[in-house]
DNA sequence: AATGAATGAGTCTTCATTCAT
DNA sequence: AATGAATGAAGACTCATTCAT
């Protein structure tokens, strides 16, 4: 492990990790067979080894690698924001337009968290998400901007309410993943007795009307 | 299938349910094996397929009694509600509980929703959970007791707070489940901006400053 | 075994019998499992060991009665004949109008003779077939009736021709059974170099222009 | 399957063949085990998997290579002779030589026919021996050669004498193989009433008298 | 006479992993 | 870097047979 590749080796190796994320994805992780990521790829049953400890930790790679792209989004688009509900917002947005981008990674994190040999790796990362994101949400109550209610808490029904509309989305959405994050925040922001959107002043959020054509037949 | 079951088998069937339920939860429904089933509970091996026609079979069994307890759980403790918005608030609180109550089948569902073979029996149900749901805030919507907002997409967003608050509690909380339901109230009904709860005086829900103990070391 | 049985039980025994013959004809020995045997009668599994000791025993039995029966149905055939070609003749058609009418148990046999834990089996009664057609075929030779050749071989050969042309019969005849005789006689006798059955004046068995339907799509 | 074999894979391969065909051939192929067959080579169970589709698919294989075989054998046979009548007996013997040569194969034939699964496979080849077969009869009879009878049912009847001989002589015979040829030849062409050899100046197969050994004992 | 229940060795097959080349 | 070959434990499932009731 740890190898010196050259660049055909990396290219390889790639090839073996996409390989493997549509088939885990699609199949799940126990029904796919080594065979069936190395016969995909079209090289030998030996190649995979020269390239991964296992298929164990190729998974635990996928996982982190996926990880740490998704923060490095949502990092990326609230890096310019300095109102922390717009960074709330703009987390948000980030996120579900990741996942609906990336929706093999999205299945595997399901799988990931249902079983306990992953579920550890999972645990981790999404803890770094929620505390991002319960971060934004302190200073925002310190700020006066929110009610004062726990931070980790309404974390948590962010995350879950955007792993919900994704998965929702994925199953049966075929419009503009934008929407979908603005429906998202919607429903973060202001749960279903909150005020309707266009009566808070404070904020450009789009109006809850948005209503992707996806939303009325899941 | 469709035996005819004396007393003791369906003691014996009711045992092996239970045993492979647990396993299924804790390690895996792939990573558990008929062996370990039928191990666990003392028996043959042959007894399992006397009982059941296969793995799968089981699995999807176990899968479609939870959701049927689940939603008969929901049904019943809103029964006699009238408050529109008091019915939906009750079956978050009905749903968390049960969920809180049987975290091996809650665990299951997450499985479960990870691979195809059991996606669509899982989506089925939940399909189920979300109209119900979705119902219920239509009347209120209609009644002019909430936001006129897309009620699918609000039901999208109460089951996956449900979800991913339950599932945090059972990974860390140790406090009352009733105070779990509340806070799942809390947030779906105000989202992360919307106005702290002491400030509905329609509601005769605890105020959001309930903080189960768990949800700060999340 | 050589139990005492009641009206009822001589009738559940011919049930069992008669369900296996066919199972056994249609899907193999093999393949067909005691299971399928008693639950294509609807009764419980016990039902067959108090009946039979064993599935192969069971077979053995109904490979004994078969052999019985089709050489009593040669010897009552030719029983009134005095002629020893009339005998012989006698013999094909009988041999070959009990396995059209018994295609279930001519395939048990032909099953039976592929399989060394029963072909010791099948080999006592077809010995007993062909001794009985090769003293016949003696008889006649010694009657200067047909020319002198080896009466064992001979048998063989009728015995092959007979087997052979009913199979071919099963498969995709459709015509007269007792067509089928004549044909096998016509064969038997003549050969395919042989003096066409109309020229051999000492013969009452119809010309070899019979055709049935059959023998021309096999 | 269709995999790309080293010299030294498909040296193994054959090894495997051979061990099953022996195996099925004396224990049948249900009764023999992938497990007896690896074993009988040495090798670990994967093995086979890694050259065979299943087991299924390995007899089919043997089935389908025998009969390729078996016809190749005889048309080389022939192959250089002009006379019709010459030419179905040359079949006929060249049959014999194989079946008497191939026991094995013989045997695996027997049980072939008698499963539905594999008795399609062996339609299909024993149907293109008796259209084999009824070509050069039809040739014959149109050349005068022999009487006109229809081709078909005497193909299957020279098929029936060659199948039941052959067997026969594996279960007892110990003579020469080409002397089992001259009899069935001489079974096929007079039947048990025709003339004898000698009286047919046409031909130049041994006259009748030939008696094998075993012949006597059957 | 009959049933549901149980057994457990045995079946075919898969698969992660290793290795010689 | 890569291949075909091999391993062997493990998996799901079957089945003839037995037994208590």
């Amino acid at each position: 492990m740890a190898r010196q590749l050259t660049s055909k080796g990396r290219q390889r190796r790639s090839q073996l990790i996409n390989q493997a994320t549509r088939r885990f994805a699609s199949d799940g992780y126990h029904p796919t067979s080594v065979a069936d990521i190395v016969g995909g790829v079209g090289v030998g049953k030996g190649v995979f080894y020269w390239y991964f400890e296992s298929k164990e930790q190729l998974f635990l790679e996928i996982l982190r690698d996926a990880q740490k792209d998704l923060r490095r989004c949502q990092r990326n688009s609230t890096a310019d924001l300095t109102d922390p509900v717009d960074r709330i917002e703009g987390g948000i947005r980030a996120g579900v337009i990741w996942m609906v981008g990336n929706p093999d990674l999205r299945r595997l994190f399901e799988f990931a968290r249902s079983e306990d040999t992953f579920a550890k790796a999972m645990k981790v990362g999404e803890a770094t998400l929620v505390s991002d994101a319960a971060q934004h949400l302190r200073i925002a109550i310190d700020a006066g901007r929110i009610p004062d209610r726990d931070p980790q808490a309404l974390a948590h029904g962010i995350l879950g309410v955007t792993n919900q509309l994704t998965m929702a989305y994925m199953d049966h959405g075929d419009g503009d993943p934008a929407e979908v994050g603005d429906l998202v925040v919607s429903i973060c922001r202001n749960g279903f007795a909150g005020l309707s959107d266009d009566l808070t002043g404070d904020s450009n959020s789009p109006a809850m009307t948005v209503k992707p054509t996806w939303s009325r037949s899941v």
